[in-house]
This record gives structure tokens, C-alpha cells and sequence, in this order.
DNA sequence: TAGATTGTTAATCGATTAACAATC
DNA sequence: TAGATTGTTAATCGATTAACAATC
């Protein structure tokens, strides 16, 4: 579906773009110009329709697009749909807020198990997802297939466990860790939530106008 | 200290740079030069100097980089010694997580206190920070004056309690909900964690070759 | 048909990279 | 002094914005 290589601008501005549609739609709204979300989100009208254009015209002349068809074309372009598998790396707080608290499913992917080290989880469920012993992480690899592991482990553990799992044929990783994982095989996918550097750059911006 | 108007792609970059250097020294290197650590880092050297060179030459030609100064002086220019005030809206998963786990004090800030609705965790203490109802928010911050606010809570409560600290002078709000917030102040600061953002980035980035 | 808004090309702007003189 | 590496200017590249013909 896509044309040339798209730039991670883009591909980050689309969920931004999914989920204001979503909303649209939830209040009623069928029918929407360039002009008027680019209002709605704050950048420009060309920025949007430059963006959508790099997959498709999604879009009417005289008209603008249509919520909801657009909101399923970005689905699809994102791959919201397809429910890839993953499992998490640790079931600490983060872990746990995660396994509780986010919906997987509505965001493409499927949440099989949990792995972790301590004897009072393993063995247990929690939110409905099976906590197992890292022991059997490669088998259970072999076996079922995951697409990707949820890094929620302490910092220590974390290179090690990453590099079993790509070793072990994972296609990607989201990184909770605070730390810039170097994995052998660069094919991997990685995406990192750095809590640490988003604080930070919060803590400088709120120096910089005086104070 | 800083110059002209800093582009807010060198700011993102420098609570990384700062966090390599904090490796490279606990790891007892003194000396580097913008070569090393642009390998290091997977990034050009050339932009290495140009960002530094932003706030000042804090190398010598021909030497290199003093590790550990370097790092104090991105930690100034940050402003992570600061020590602002920050409390959190919200005792669930992701709050218990950033007060158990996350050291707000390494990054600038110190936790004063946390806010919440239910009748289970009002009047208890989690990790030693008080947890007070939400009702007792506008005196709280006038008596104590907060700089920022940690949104934590569902996001159906996020735009009214967002609006109360902007109202009461809240300076920055560190945003876990996943919605853009509309505020009426714009000179408020807004750091986003979109979880939901970065893994349907990354569910793209899956399907991008094949599959 | 007239009005509106897209899709797309062209112009501008900013950020990254390269080059090199300055200098430790 | 010779070698290394910075600070900084210039060149390149890419991303954003503006403009407008196509068309619903």
C-alpha cells in the first residue's frame, strides 16, 4: 500500500491523527476538511493532506474525507487490525499497570504471558494473562511465536533478556527501560518510552523563559 | 546561558547525551571526543558539536571532552538540580509505578504529595508521599505552590483536573493521558507520554517490511 | 454552474552533515 | 612541532508550508 519509504515523521503523526478521528466520530462528527483538523490539532492543513497523500487520496475535492472512512484507512495503514503478539517482560508496577490498565488489543497486538523471576508471581495470572519463570523463555518462544516483548524490567536485566529475545527470533521491542539497548540484529524494531528523557526535557523547558 | 531560541529536536537529544555520559563515567571514562560518542550513540559527531555548541564550547581541540564536566554542564543547562515541585493527579497503576520506581529527584523534581478520589487511598501515604482527596487541590497549591503536575489519572478526568491546575498556576503538566490536552493558558508546558502513540508506531514499523 | 477542497507541485524553511581553519 | 579534535561556517538534505490546477 505504501509508496516510497515513508518518514518516521509521518508514521508518528499517525496515530496522533487516528485518534482524533476516533474522537470525532464518537461525537458525531461524519464529515471533516484539512482545514478544519488541522485547527483541531494545531498544525497546518497542507501538513495533513502531504502526510495522507503519502499513502493514498483519501480524500473529495469540494467535500474533505469522510471521518469514518479515513479513521479504518489509518487503521489499516498502522496495522491496528492484524493483532500481533507480544509478551511482557516483567511484572512489576509498570508491568502491571500495563497489563491492567492498556488495552493491547485495540493498538494491533494480542498479549499472550508474562515472564518474570520472583516465586510469588510465577505460576499466577494476573489480569488474565499466565506469569511464567524467564526459564522457559526460549521454549516458549519456540513455541508460540510472540512478535514482540514489552521490556518493563529493571534496567540491570534488561540487556540480557533483550538479546535472548532476538536471539530467540523476536521482531521487536517496546523498551520501558531507561537505558539505549545495541542489539545484534538491526532488523529488530525498537521503540523506546524513555520516562526519564521526557521528564527531562519538560524540566529545561520549564527553565526556559526566565525562573 | 543559552543563546538564541534552541530547537526543541536539540533539546530531546540532550537527556540522552546526558545519560550516555553518566555511563561512560560510572564506567571510569574521563576523556572522550565527539567521534567516540557519536559511534557510541549511532549518531554523526558533527551534530554532537553543533548541539553543544548551542550553549557553549565545553571542549578542548585536540583533546576532546572532559566526561564528567561535560555532564554537569548538561545537567545545569538542563536544569535537572533544580528541584521543582511536582505532585500527581491520580493513585492508580501508572501513579503507584512513578512514585514506587521512578526517581523524580535524579530529574529535577521532588514529589510533594499525590491527589486522588477514592476513600481506600486518601489519608494513606504510597512510598511516603501523602495522598490527598482531589476536592482539597486550589488550596493545596496555593499554600504550596507546585510547578508541575503529573496526569495519571483516567482520561475522562484528565481536561477538568488539567483545567484546575492551569487555573490555580500550575507551570507544566507531565501528561500519561491518551489525549491531547486544550488549554487556556499556553504558556503552561506540556510533556506527552502517549503509550498508545509509540506501540502503534511500532505496530506500523512491524509490517513494514513484508508480513 | 459556482464554491469548496483536495491532490500535488513548487518554494521556503530548518536541521543535519561536511569541511576546515583555529588551537590545544 | 606534529597530531588531534574542536568550534564554526558552508553545503546538503529533508521536511514543512504555500500555491494552485484539478475536480467533486
Amino acid at each position: 500500500m505504501a509508496k516510497d519509504k515513508i518518514s518516521i515523521a509521518v508514521i508518528r503523526r499517525l496515530p496522533r491523527y487516528y485518534r482524533h478521528l476516533d474522537e470525532l466520530l464518537q461525537s458525531g462528527v461524519t464529515r471533516m476538511s484539512s482545514r478544519q483538523l488541522a485547527q483541531r490539532m494545531g498544525i497546518t492543513a497542507s501538513q495533513i493532506r502531504q502526510d495522507l497523500n503519502c499513502f493514498g487520496g483519501f480524500g473529495q475535492q469540494g467535500y474533505g474525507y469522510n471521518v469514518e472512512y479515513l479513521k479504518n484507512e489509518i487503521a489499516a495503514i498502522l496495522g491496528v487490525n492484524k493483532l500481533y503478539k507480544a509478551i511482557i517482560l516483567g511484572v512489576g508496577n509498570i508491568g502491571r499497570a500495563l497489563i491492567n490498565n492498556f488495552s493491547f488489543e485495540k493498538r494491533g497486538f494480542q498479549l499472550l504471558a508474562a515472564f518474570d523471576v520472583t516465586e510469588d508471581v510465577v505460576g499466577t495470572e494476573i489480569g488474565g494473562v499466565p506469569v511464567f519463570h524467564i526459564d522457559g523463555l526460549e521454549a516458549y518462544i519456540k513455541e508460540n511465536k510472540p512478535d514482540v516483548g514489552v521490556l518493563t524490567l529493571p534496567r540491570s536485566a534488561a540487556p540480557e533478556v533483550a538479546s535472548r529475545l532476538v536471539n530467540s527470533g523476536i521482531h521487536g521491542l517496546w523498551n520501558f527501560t531507561n537505558i539505549d539497548l545495541h542489539l545484534d540484529n538491526d532488523s529488530v524494531k525498537v521503540e523506546n518510552v524513555h520516562f526519564s528523557d521526557s521528564l527531562m526535557t519538560l524540566c529545561y523547558r520549564l527553565g526556559e523563559d526566565g525562573k
